[in-house]
DNA sequence: CTGAAAGCGCTTACAG
DNA sequence: CTGAAAGCGCTTACAG
C-alpha cells in the first residue's frame, strides 16, 4: 500500500478543498475546467491515485466481482476465464479470481465475501449451492456459468431459483452427436460420463439417450470418466477390454476426456479413429482442432455465453430484476475422428 | 454489496459495544469468552461478516496481491495460475486477476493499483517494465514471474533493479537440449524463437547456441514463432520448405508452439517424428506427456516457482528486504520425440 | 462552481 | 477485559 499520496495532500498543493480534488476525478462531477486543471497537476506531481477501497466504502460499490472456478486443467476453463476477464474489465469492473474445490474451500470463499464484491460468478462445478444462495440472500447477484443450480434434475417443487444461470443447451448438443454417430452407421455407441450429478453431464446424456431412443437404439455401454483425464482413460480401457463386444463409437462428456480417450485407443489399443471406433466430445477447445486429434465435437460458445453471463450480472447489479436463465445455442463440428472420408476441415 | 449487517448491528444484539464485537473477530485480540460468544451468536444470527473493506482502509492492508498474465491460451500460464491462486488463498491473500496486453491495458492496471493491492505478480511478458517501476515507486512489492525486467539482456549499467523475479534456469535448460540433440546424431539442429526480446527466449536461444557451440556446431537454421501457435506453424513451414535442405532437429523455445510444429510436421510435410526429424520443447506442459505427441521439453518446476514467488512476495510485504532474483533448476524429459528407441516412458 | 461537514464500517490507541 | 473516541480516504448532500 506505501506512500501514496491522499486527496488531502493534493488538495493542498493545489490550494483547493478536498472536495475539489474528490470532484476532479468523479466523472459527471461539477469543477470548473480551471480547478480540474489544478487538480490534475497537483495529482500528477504527487503521483496520486484515487483510493479505490475508501470509494468502495463510502458507495457501497466496490466494482469487485467474485469469479469463482475449478481446476484449471480443462483448456475449456482458462479460456472463460480470459473473456470473463477481459470483458468485465471493459466494463469497469475487476475480477476476485478464487479457484478451487469444496473442503476448506467455504470458508476461503466466504472471505471473498467479505470484499464486498458487486456480484458473483460460479463457474465450478463442485461449488456448494449452498454458497451461491448465502449470496442471493445478502443481496449479491450470483451467475452460475454452465451449470445449474438444480441437483439431479430436479427442483424444489414451488421453490423459485434465487440465482442466475448461463448455459449451452447441452441436451441438443447430446442429440446432435447421437444423430451424427447413427447417421455414420454406428450401432454400438457407448457414453463416458462426466460428474455423475453435475447439470452438464445429466443434460448431455439425457439428450444423448434421446438421439438413440429416437434412431431406435440404445446406449451400447456406459463408463464414468468424472470429468477427469485419468479416469477417462481408465473408463475407455474399462469399455474396451473385451475385444469382441467393443463399440464402434464412444461419445464422451467433454473434450478433455475425449483426448485421453482417443489417445488410450490408438496408442495402448492400437485402435484407429475413425475407422475402429469413432470419438466425438463435447466443448471445442482448442485441442480438438489439433492436427493429432481432429476430434468431432460440440461448440460451446465462449464469447457468447461470457457476453450473456456479463449482461445478466450488471442487470441484476443496476436494476433489481429477478434472476433468469440464459440458454445459447450450440452446434455439432464434425472431423476427422468420427468420419473416414472428411468432409470438413477447420 | 446489499443490506449486510455492520458490526454496529451485531454490537446492540448482543448489548457490547462495537469494538468488542471487532475484538471478536480479531485473533488475538483481548476479549472475555462470554463476551466473544455473545457477539458470535449475534453475528450469527444477523449473517454478520466482517467488512474487508473497511478493515483495509484502516489497516492498510488489503490482503490483495494484483496478478497480470497474458493470454491463457498456452497452458502452461493456467497452471501457474492455479497452483499461485491456491498458495496465496492458504496464506490469507486473495488474488485480484488482470488478464490482458498492453495498449489500453496501461489504463486498467492502474485501476487494480487502486485497489491498494499489498503486491503484484506480473507473469505476463508483454506487460511494460514501466508499471513494475510504477509500483516499486509506490513501495508495491513487484515479482516477475518467469521473466526478468532486462531488455535485450543488458541492463542500464549502475542501476539497481527495483524488482523481485523468480524464474527458471532458461540457459541450462536451452544449453541441455542441445546436448541431447547432438548426442542422438543431429547434425541439422534449427530453432523456432519465442517472442524475439523477451528473456525466456534469450536465454533459452542463448544456452542452446552455447551447447551447439560446444559441439561444434552451430544453429542450422532460425526461425521466429512470437510464442504463438499459427506463427509457429508458419515458421516450421519455412523451415522446411526445401526438401534437401531440410534440418534434422528443431528446438522450439516453448512446448504450445512446439505442439503446433509437429503437427505440421506430420500432418501437411508427411515427416516422421522422430525419424525423420526430431522436436523438443520447453516448459512440459500436460500435453507434452499425451500420446499424441510424447514431447521432449525442459521441466519447468511450476511448484517450486510459485513457492519462491509467493515467499518472495510476502518477505517484502513484511519485512522491506531488497529485491531478489531466485533461478530454479529446470530438467530435461526426454520422450519419443526426440530418440527413436524409446528409453524413457512416462 | 465551491467548501465545510457528515459519515461509510471498521481498527486501535487510550483510559478505566 | 471493556467502551468511547479518533481516524483511515474517500463521496455526497448541504449551503452558499
Amino acid at each position: 500500500m506505501a506512500n501514496a499520496a491522499t486527496s488531502q495532500e493534493v488538495a493542498r498543493l493545489a490550494q483547493v478543498s478536498q472536495s475539489a480534488v474528490s470532484r476532479s476525478f468523479t466523472p459527471g462531477a461539477s469543477v470548473s475546467p480551471a480547478t480540474r486543471a489544478k487538480v490534475l497537476e497537483a495529482a500528477k506531481k504527487l503521483g496520486y491515485r484515487p483510493n479505490a477501497i475508501a470509494r468502495s466504502l463510502i458507495t457501497k460499490r466496490s466494482r469487485i466481482i467474485g469469479v469463482v472456478m475449478s481446476y484449471l486443467d480443462n483448456q475449456f476453463y482458462p479460456l472463460v476465464l480470459e473473456k470473463l476477464s477481459q470483458a468485465l474489465q471493459q466494463q469497469g469492473y475487476h475480477v476476485l479470481l478464487f479457484i478451487g474445490e469444496t473442503a476448506q474451500s467455504d470458508a476461503i470463499l466466504m472471505e471473498i465475501l467479505q470484499y464486498q464484491i458487486d456480484g458473483l460468478v460460479l463457474a465450478s462445478a463442485s461449488v456448494s449451492s449452498a454458497l451461491a444462495r448465502d449470496c442471493a440472500d445478502a443481496g449479491i447477484p450470483v451467475v452460475l456459468f454452465n451449470r445449474t443450480t438444480a441437483r439431479h434434475g430436479a427442483h424444489a417443487a414451488g421453490q423459485a431459483e434465487a440465482v442466475s444461470s448461463v448455459v449451452c443447451d447441452n441436451a441438443a448438443g447430446g442429440l446432435a452427436v447421437a444423430q451424427h454417430l447413427v447417421a455414420q452407421g454406428c450401432t454400438r455407441i457407448a457414453y463416458i460420463a462426466g460428474t455423475q450429478d453435475s447439470s452438464t453431464n445429466l443434460e448431455r446424456e439425457a439428450g444423448f439417450l434421446q438421439g438413440l431412443a429416437q434412431a431406435g437404439q440404445r446406449c451400447y455401454a456406459r463408463a464414468l470418466g468424472n470429468y477427469n483425464f485419468e479416469q477417462a482413460q481408465a473408463a475407455a480401457r474399462d469399455l474396451f477390454a473385451q475385444p469382441h463386444l467393443r463399440p464402434d463409437a464412444v461419445f464422451v462428456a467433454n473434450d478433455h476426456m475425449a483426448i485421453a480417450v482417443m489417445d488410450v485407443l490408438r496408442s495402448e489399443l492400437g485402435l484407429r479413429v475413425p475407422q475402429d471406433v469413432r470419438v466425438a466430445g463435447f466443448d471445442d477447445v482448442p485441442q480438438a482442432r489439433w492436427a493429432a486429434y481432429q476430434l468431432t465435437s460440440v461448440v460451446q460458445p465462449i464469447e457468447p455465453m461470457v457476453h450473456a453471463t456479463v449482461a445478466t450480472l450488471i442487470e441484476q447489479i443496476t436494476g433489481a430484476v429477478s434472476p433468469q436463465t440464459t440458454t445459447i445455442a450450440c452446434t455439432l463440428v464434425q472431423r476427422q475422428s468420427t468420419q473416414t472420408q472428411s468432409t470438413q476441415m477447420l
